[in-house]
DNA sequence: TAGATTGTTAATCGATTAACAATC
DNA sequence: TAGATTGTTAATCGATTAACAATC
């Protein structure tokens, strides 16, 4: 049953966390069978597409009778790799590296937060959750000898290369980028960029728009 | 010069801000010339697609020349929506609530922000850069009496659907969401959401097919 | 069996890239 | 003028939608 999937386009990966979270509400409220149809008006993505998406890795579905939820679930889950633990880092310990501590939905789903590193020394030796704020400058070291899979990039603009560079260099295989700027690493580490102001801006345009819409 | 904007592409607006970066950073640098290819080199796009995207609003460049730094920020900017100030509330101020409050560069550019709500007591009164934290039950009346243009959602998912139609109710313009939530709005309220959980699987399915990849 | 709904192929649509004439 | 580079059209590529035969 199980594709290729090495040609399968971001286009496609960046829908499935939505249909797993709308397969988990579903699971929340006992409903154990959905046809595509009915995933099409609750996540807005045409049947058409959503049967696409999924047969690019393989048939989880039945004719005449639609998708087995809990099984659809837990197969797109292995498909994005969440039937695993990641260990992870956060880079840089203010407001939002705080955040992302305390939001224990994503160690719930696996990704495990074993550090926190800053410069500020008010910051360096204080636990968040019981994790640690170390001193940046063990970062490197940690990162190799914990194994530590996913580096979160919490820093200035300034400061994002530098790091991106140790997290490199101690063996990192990922970064999740949320300095806003393009960072230079191999290309055997992934690389997520989470560009706030750009988000932001897009709104702008659509306030704008909406209001040049409304003067017609 | 100026075109019809109305049917742009949301693929194209959302490189928009990246050609503005960099071409920000060109002007730190005292550049004040560019090329449709050198612009490639920097931000990893294509020059045609550069030079298609600039088409979209205006013959910006000159041939044999390329374009002028400036004119071109600015012009993005205008495309944007960036040469207004817009009126923000933040509502939900853990941490990432705070963590965007104290981002000081949305205020630069030109988001201003007014105010914050929440309803744990603890918070309510206290203030960050001179921000007030104000009880979640004044939001919608001060929403309106303030003529606030954004409503930027930190919330849970739980309380995300009741503070959007709160900032409805209160004639928003445009939301930012970071709720993990689908909410449901009018159409005349525009609305971004920043899918923290979609980004962080993305980044792990990307780690899950480089593994597989290494395995060949 | 009849009805429903998938899996999959073909058609359409949209976005990107290539090419080059226009022109600074 | 010669050289460079845009603006823009045409070609290609990829993603979405439509249609329907397969099949539960």
């Amino acid at each position: 049953m199980e594709r290729d999937h090495s040609k399968i386009s971001m286009a496609v990966i960046r829908r499935l966390p939505k249909y797993r979270r709308y397969l988990e509400e579903l699971l929340n409220n006992d409903i154990h069978r959905i046809s595509s149809n009915e995933l099409s008006k609750m996540t807005g993505f045409t049947a058409s597409q959503i049967r696409q998406d999924l047969n690019n890795f393989g048939g989880f579905g039945q004719q005449g009778y639609g998708y087995n939820v809990e099984a659809l679930y837990e197969e797109i889950g292995k498909i994005l790799g969440l039937d695993r633990e990641y260990e992870t880092v956060i880079v840089g310990a203010g407001n939002l590296g705080q955040a992302i501590v305390n939001y224990t939905n994503f160690e719930k789903s696996g990704f495990k937060m074993r550090a926190m590193f800053d410069v500020n020394p008010k910051l360096i030796g204080l636990k968040i959750r019981d994790i640690e704020i170390k001193d940046a400058d063990e970062l490197e070291t940690f990162v190799r000898e914990n194994n530590i899979d996913i580096g979160i990039i919490c820093t200035t603009k300034e400061q994002a290369q530098i790091v991106a560079d140790q997290l490199v260099r101690g063996n990192i295989r990922g970064i999740w980028n949320f300095a806003p700027a393009d960072l230079q690493v191999p290309d055997h580490v992934m690389l997520e960029n989470v560009h706030l102001s750009e988000s932001l801006f897009t709104l702008s345009y659509l306030l704008k728009s909406q209001s040049e819409d409304e003067e017609r």
